[in-house]
This record gives structure tokens, C-alpha cells and sequence, in this order.
DNA sequence: AAATTTGTTCACAAAATCGTCACAATAACC
DNA sequence: GGTTATTGTGACGATTTTGTGAACAAATTT
């Protein structure tokens, strides 16, 4: 049975969020604020982590960063709207989805249950990504898809992992181009569209589905179908 | 019952760490800082070491060498993520595993039982390497490819010795040079692909595949068939 | 000391990659 | 439907990286 922590300071909202959890089989336990939550925590680690950003005595982005010093536990934000979703998902803090208040109990359950799911799926190790039909491994440089190996060029291969290891999210060609190419490249940014072009026609090969999704105006996304 | 001795500064990792080791029935003891670490060891030899690489007093790379020049006792090493990778391998000498926090503790579980079912497995010295068609002898120096007898010229060897203890995985020309030519070596990266030249030349003379393999932009890695 | 073997550097050829452009295709908008 | 903005695509040349042979230096052996 998997343990889910939820952090927040608002009584009802906890014990709302913990019936809802509880009905579908996971185990809950709650902190009322970010000190409590940290030191259960390092007793024992959940396997994830429900987080309101506004908590007293330590808020939820100290909480957060906090325990992403030594662990990888996921992380669900709760945030009031407006915040920047930006910053929240972003490699600052590493929470791996966030929910806005108000939000509906039936929405948080299925997105505990998508990230816990993502997360099976991808393997234990730091250094290989594994998706249905496709892994990537940094160590070896080598890129499998249905079953054959794909010869990659470093770019492709950079920018293939730089997307697929945060998969569903969408990053314009700034990000992509400050990511991958590095710090305040000068260059075209449509010289993205080349290598994500270059990239679907060597991973398409087999039947696998186009993985990397455009995302109309904004960028491009590793889809992950799961 | 196996012992796990972990050096780690930071009291709530080490508790962690200990906790979830203890759980999977290992006898762990802790220790703060590498002097300590050392003094420990010296009283009683641990299977296995975690060693974080930030320490006070005496850094993780300084214990593991300073360990190394007596013990072969496996060692885990802890490294913060962004440490330069060429440190991270350079350890690998050393180390056996190393895990990049933050990190899971199932993952590190895992690592710690792989390690550990790894050594027993390999049972005695680790001195020699087999490969389907090749074995890399590295008591006698020597070299078989094919069922003959191939003639290395020391760099050659340490080369070949190198990439084939660490199958499948890229290194960089100045990793290579680091490693097999020794800490900061001032020459020519390029002396590698000579030496790489040779060596193919030498090893494909049976029917055997070339197993080193160039990854374009990246560097070389020995192939493995199996 | 001479000869042989080993290691390093260099220059050039060969190969692969990268960025850019122009233009076609597509989506969004009025 | 037509217009505009955005994205897909193919091709080309410049650039980078690698392979290779040979010359030179260093080390080792005879």
C-alpha cells in the first residue's frame, strides 16, 4: 500500500483531501505545518507527498527544496491561483505537479495517481529513462526504440534527454535553446525546429507514435503515453 | 548478517539512510566525518561503505583513497547532482556505485544489495575480464582474442583495461586521459585516438566485431555483445 | 652506445554534424 | 474564405570531429 503526506495547514482542507485519498487505497498521514512535515519525512519517506505552499512557521517552497537537498520523493504543490506554474514545475524547486485552489477532490486523486503511475514506470537508476517503447540511456549514449538501437548526434541525443526527462511539460525554444545549447545561446532559436525535426524522424521508425508533441505558440512537449 | 558503515554529515540523512538499511536486515553503523570513518574501519572492516562526498575534516574522495590503499571493501559514494562528471567517474575508479542525491531510498537499498550480491557473486580478485571472444588478463598482462594470444604495448593495455572494466559507457577523451594516463595530464587529447587506432587494429584481427566504438562528439566505448 | 620498442604530436583527408535559409504546409484568427 | 502567424521540411555550406599515416621524442633493451 503506497503512504501519500499531506501537508496543510487548513483542517478542513486536510481532512478533505485525506477521506478522498484514503477511499481509493492509500494510506495518509498529515502534517500540519512544514517543521512537522520535514521531520516525518526524514522518518520515514512517503511515496509522495501532497504540499501546500502556504504554511506557518516554514513555508512549502523551503519544505520543498528542502527535502529535494538528499530526496527524490515526488512532490505535488498546492498553490493559490496565479502563481507561476513556471517556477513551481521548474528545475528550482522540482515538484513534479501542482494543483490550484480551489480545486476538485476527484481532480487531486487522479493527479496522485498519474504522477505515482509516471513514476513506476520509470525506472530505479538516475541515468536511464525508460518509457514504453523507448529508453534512453545517458551513460552509454545510446537511445533504444522498439527494441532497435538508434543512432543519435550529441545534440539530438541532448535535446532528447533534456525533454524526455521532463516529460509531459512544455518548453519554448528559449528554454530549450538555454538548456540544452547552453547559457544565452545567440543563435536562431528556429534551429530548434531542425533537431526536434531530425529527432521524430529517427524515432519514429517503428510503430511508435510521435512522441514529441508541438505545442502550438508555445513550444514543444515529450508526450508520454503510458 | 552483513554491516553497512555510512559516513554522512548531515544527521537526518544518516538516520534515513541508517533506518531504511536497518529495515532490509543490514547491521548499519554511522559516521559523522572521514576521520572518524577511518578510524572505524581501521577497527573493523564493514561489507560496505555509503560515503557522502562533502564531508568536514577529510573529504570523501581523500576516505576512499586513503581507504583504498589498504582495503578492497565496496564503497557507495553519495554525490551531490552537479558535480562535475569527470569527478563522479574518477570516483568510479574507486567507488563501486555512486548514487547522485537526491536520491530514493529504495534506490539506494538497491544499490547497496547490488553491490553487495555483485562482489559475492564475482567471488574472489576481479583480475580478469571475459568477453565473448576476448579476455583481458590483467595479472599476466596478457590479452586472447579469438583463442590467440594478442601482444599490448602497456598503454595499450591500460586502455583496453580501462573501457572493457567499464562496458557500454561513454568516456571523453580527457576522461580517458584522466584515468589512464593519470590526473591532469598536460598533452594532447587527440594522443587517444591513436592509441585507440592501435588498439582496433590489433583486436580485429579474428573475426571479431570492432568493440570500440566511437560516439560521435562524445567520445569511445567499449561495446559488448553478449 | 646503438638499436629497438613505445609514446606523442602533427598535418591532412574523410566523415559527420550543425545552423541557416527559403519555401511549403498548417493552424489560428478575423 | 482570406490573411497572418507559426511550424515543417529539404538542401547546402561551414564547421567540427575523427581516422590515419608519418615524423619525431622518449624510454627500454641489447
Amino acid at each position: 500500500m503506497e503512504t501519500v503526506l499531506v501537508v496543510e495547514d487548513d483542517e478542513h482542507v486536510r481532512e478533505l483531501v485525506s477521506v478522498y485519498l484514503r477511499k481509493e487505497g492509500y494510506r495518509v498521514e498529515t502534517a500540519e505545518d512544514g517543521e512537522k512535515a520535514l521531520a516525518m519525512v526524514r522518518s520515514a519517506v512517503p511515496d509522495l507527498i501532497v504540499l501546500d505552499l502556504m504554511l506557518p512557521k516554514m513555508d512549502g517552497w523551503t519544505v520543498c527544496k528542502e527535502i529535494r537537498k538528499t530526496l527524490t520523493v515526488p512532490i505535488i504543490m498546492l498553490t493559490a491561483r496565479g502563481e507561476e506554474s513556471d517556477r513551481i514545475l521548474g528545475l528550482e524547486l522540482g515538484a513534479d505537479d501542482y494543483i490550484a485552489k480551489p480545486f476538485s477532490p476527484r481532480e487531486m486523486v487522479a493527479r496522485v495517481k498519474a504522477v505515482l503511475r509516471r513514476l513506476k514506470h520509470a525506472g530505479g537508476s538516475n541515468d536511464v529513462l525508460h518509457f514504453p517503447g523507448l529508453s534512453i540511456d545517458r551513460n552509454a549514449c545510446q537511445v533504444e526504440a522498439g527494441g532497435k538501437e538508434i543512432q543519435l548526434t550529441p545534440k539530438e541525443f541532448d535535446l532528447l534527454w533534456f525533454l524526455a526527462s521532463h516529460p509531459r511539460r512544455v518548453y519554448s525554444r528559449e528554454q530549450i535553446l538555454e538548456q540544452v545549447w547552453g547559457y544565452e545561446y545567440p543563435g536562431d532559436s528556429r534551429t530548434v525546429d531542425t533537431h526536434i525535426k531530425r529527432l521524430r524522424e529517427k524515432l519514429k521508425n517503428p510503430g511508435n507514435k510521435n512522441c514529441i508533441a508541438t505545442v502550438w505558440g508555445k513550444g514543444y512537449r515529450f508526450e508520454v503515453t503510458e
